[in-house]
DNA sequence: AATTAATTTAGAATGATTCTAATTACACTT
DNA sequence: AAGTGTAATTAGAATCATTCTAAATTAATT
């Protein structure tokens, strides 16, 4: 569980730019979700932890999410009220959720869409954040039934 | 604070498709939610019901929003894990929440966006509700600075 | 070594929502 | 009209993710 030295800077520089320190903890959870791509929960990234960081508390893990958030190292997803998930992808997509077995997959789309969404917005509308969000399920491409 | 009978009707054929009651109680919530075209939350219904009907519970207006959204006849919105919204606009749109004001603004999309989402999807994979969420800042449009 | 500010920590507090068990309302029989 | 059964409503307790609080730790700086 370690940052490449590539994703060291990135991580170093991200904070800085916020004036954060970077610190074992927010390294530990940000090295977490990078190398297992899931989409884990704050208290699942926490049992995580525990196995390498056995002293980090959860409102440490919280806190770092927060602060990794804010640095655009990581993004959060919502999927109605359930506990808030995060992923290290930041490249421009949507996620989708099996209602089935609660996994969430991301969607790459192509810019133009973001785009022509936003064309759709009154002209002084400035949004800062597009989330999109697909629910449904996962038919089984090996069904010859 | 009445339904008018047009929708009496679509209510009733809504609920009764899955053999629920038309109570006095999910009727007076679903006209509410009609007739006031904001997005507001449980509690916020629950407060404007007791106007008129002061001996609802709370627990009484988060079974009945369930029931109308099982029924189809409103929809959630739901930003990050703030509480759920409710709304009546059964058009295919997205939601905009203004950062500064907190509210809520609905943004139609032509059906062929949400055609061209789904088309990014892997073949098996079937949606059963988009849900797009813009979030940002709305500018003066008379701000000559 | 002392000072300071940021971070971490444990546990308490919060707040939206769900659950529970009791009561009420209502349709359908006798 | 009384009785039966099922669904809906109700008040209040319980849950659970998250945030808050205040104390302890850490790290950088003098």
């Amino acid at each position: 569980m370690q940052l490449t030295p590539a994703y060291k800077i990135i991580f170093k520089k991200a904070l800085e730019k916020s004036s954060l320190k970077p610190t074992k903890q927010r390294e530990h959870i940000f090295s977490l979700i990078l190398n297992k791509k899931d989409h884990p929960t704050a208290d699942e990234i926490f049992t995580r932890s525990r196995d390498t960081m056995p002293s980090i508390s959860l409102a440490t893990v919280y806190n770092c999410l927060e602060t990794l958030v804010e640095s655009g190292l990581i993004r959060q997803v919502n999927f109605e009220r359930e506990s808030t998930r995060y992923c290290p992808n930041l490249k421009p997509h949507a996620h989708f959720l099996c209602k089935e077995t609660g996994t969430i997959y991301d969607v790459d789309l192509p810019a133009s869409l973001f785009h022509s969404l936003k064309k759709h917005l009154p002209k002084n509308f400035d949004p800062e954040q597009i989330d999109i969000n697909f629910n449904g399920s996962i038919h089984n491409i090996n069904n010859h039934s």
